[in-house]
DNA sequence: ATGTAC
């Protein structure tokens, strides 16, 4: 190891090698902390408690190597957004506080067949189209609102369920993780609070940084890749942000709740509460495995109807079938959850709870994970920047699994809190600066919501993308720039 | 992130 060092205010890293930084073990901390980033990254990652809370997750029982924070790292609950902590399935446990509260956030990619030249002059109607035809914000009010027992058989069921009911066709399940439907899910594990919770919000946005854009494809970077995933220069597609709602919220409660009944000594063991964890093979692991599991599925089915009705809304707007204009998902990415997984541990094969919070499972290529139409170049990765920025598609490297667990960043990661931004922002400005000078169209249900999500509110993507792919665990494959977003 | 309630 060489002695360069980087100096945090109070925590001191190692550089491993460029763009590799480890915090040695000390005091009760079972494994080092690495965190993958540039030293420019670095300057904005120890602003926050960031690098406090990743030395926090080297506490929970069977952290394997290392606990690990990825270019785009921010403070979270407990756990960094930004993290990944590989956890032994026998002998450790599984952390809901590590998942988080939004269970199966993540962002899933949808092509078309539509240039830049054919939406140019119709963003407004588009973008207002969409802001009416899809439910945002906070509270109630989803494409689909329905009883318990339909929530019920989504939650075991996936998006299998969205098929069988006509929001779905079977292409959308084959470039979906698991094909749309996550084994293991036990509805019964999820209480009726948050079953009542859901019902009336399948098939909606929420609020916070979920949004849905139209964006324009304005590079491929790797031309193989970018064919293999259907993406070409000038092309449209729409990106989809948003989690379990307030389902999976109150899940995350739910449980966090039964640790603090049934394993106070664990929690005991932990420097910060909200890591809460339950031992594994405990009948606790086992429930919140099965419930986490049901509201991954949940999510899935909320990304898919949202996405099946922006085939409709293209329909109207652009007076064609949607099958004509080749809108077909991409890819769909959680970037919260746990999820168990073998990984080769100093030679062996483990059985880990692998627990993303805010980071992208990015499998290489030949993984017998990654969907038949993409194992030859690896696993779309996407990561959306700001509404001002815009996003990447990348591939899952052939470094991940040495590296990462299999895994990258997730976005650009925020430099500053809700609150904070709202005091730099008014939305109102945000929203006709990004109209008059880069022609993004931005609708959402409060100018509270724009100013928290403001462009300046985040970390450079470019940035963190640069770090991914420099590392080889994932791959630059194209790049999009905004035009119609709206959000709750 | 999330039903500005237990």
């Amino acid at each position: 190891m060489s002695n360069v060092t980087f100096d945090a205010d109070g925590i001191t890293l190692e550089r491993v090698r460029e763009y590799v930084w480890e915090i040695p073990p000390e005091g009760d901390m079972r494994a080092p902390a690495r965190v993958f980033a540039s030293e420019a990254l670095l300057e904005e990652i120890k602003e926050d408690k960031t690098l406090e809370q990743i030395k926090n997750t080297t506490h929970l029982p069977g952290i394997t190597n290392y606990a690990i924070c990825m270019p785009d790292g921010h403070q979270g609950y407990g756990f960094p957004v930004g993290g990944v902590g590989a956890i032994d399935a026998e002998d450790g446990c599984i952390s809901p506080g590590s998942v988080g509260y939004d269970i199966n956030c993540g962002v899933r990619m949808m092509r078309t067949n539509l240039t830049y030249d054919d939406l140019q002059g119709r963003e407004e109607e588009l973008v207002d189209s969409l802001f009416t035809n899809i439910p945002s914000g906070l509270g109630g009010g989803g494409i689909v609102e329905s009883g318990v027992d339909t929530v019920e058989e989504i939650l075991e069921r996936g998006v299998d369920w969205a098929l069988e009911n006509g929001h779905a066709v079977e292409g959308d399940l084959l470039h979906c993780e698991d094909e749309g439907v996550r084994a293991g899910a036990d509805a019964d594990k999820i209480s009726q609070k948050a079953k009542d919770r859901g019902k009336n919000q399948i098939g909606s946005l929420g609020s916070g940084n979920h949004f849905l854009e139209v964006q324009r494809v304005t590079d491929v970077f790797d031309e193989e890749v970018g064919a293999a995933f259907g993406l070409e220069k000038d092309q449209i597609v729409v990106l989809i942000h948003c989690g379990s709602r307030g389902l999976g919220h109150q899940t995350c409660n739910d449980y966090l709740r039964k640790i603090e009944q049934q394993h106070q000594g664990l929690l005991d063991q932990l420097p910060d509460k909200e890591l809460a964890a339950a031992p594994a093979g405990s009948q606790l692991a086992e429930d919140y495995y099965g419930a986490m599991n049901a509201a991954i599925n949940f999510a899935w089915v909320n990304r898919q109807l949202i996405m099946h009705r922006t085939r409709q809304v293209f329909e109207r707007v652009f007076d064609r079938p949607w099958e004509e204009m080749e809108m077909e998902l991409l890819y769909d990415v959680a970037h919260n959850i746990a999820k168990k997984e073998t990984h080769t541990v100093g030679g062996e094969d483990r059985e880990l709870y692998v627990h993303r919070k805010g980071a992208t499972r990015a499998f290489p290529a030949g993984h017998p994970d990654v969907p038949n139409a993409y194992r030859d170049v690896g696993q779309p990765v996407i990561i959306p920047g700001s509404m001002g920025a815009g996003s990447y598609v990348l591939r899952g490297g052939e470094n991940s699994m040495d590296l990462t667990f299999g895994s990258t960043a997730h976005g650009a990661g925020r430099l500053m809190s809700r609150t904070q931004a709202k005091n730099e922002y008014w939305g109102g400005d945000v929203q006709d600066a990004l109209e008059e000078q880069d022609r993004i169209y931005v609708k959402a249900q409060s100018g509270a919501t724009i100013a928290e999500e403001a462009p300046g509110v985040y970390k450079d993507v470019d940035e963190v993308v640069r770090i991914s792919d420099a590392l080889g665990i994932g791959d630059k494959v194209a790049r999009t720039f905004p035009i119609c977003n709206i959000k709750g």
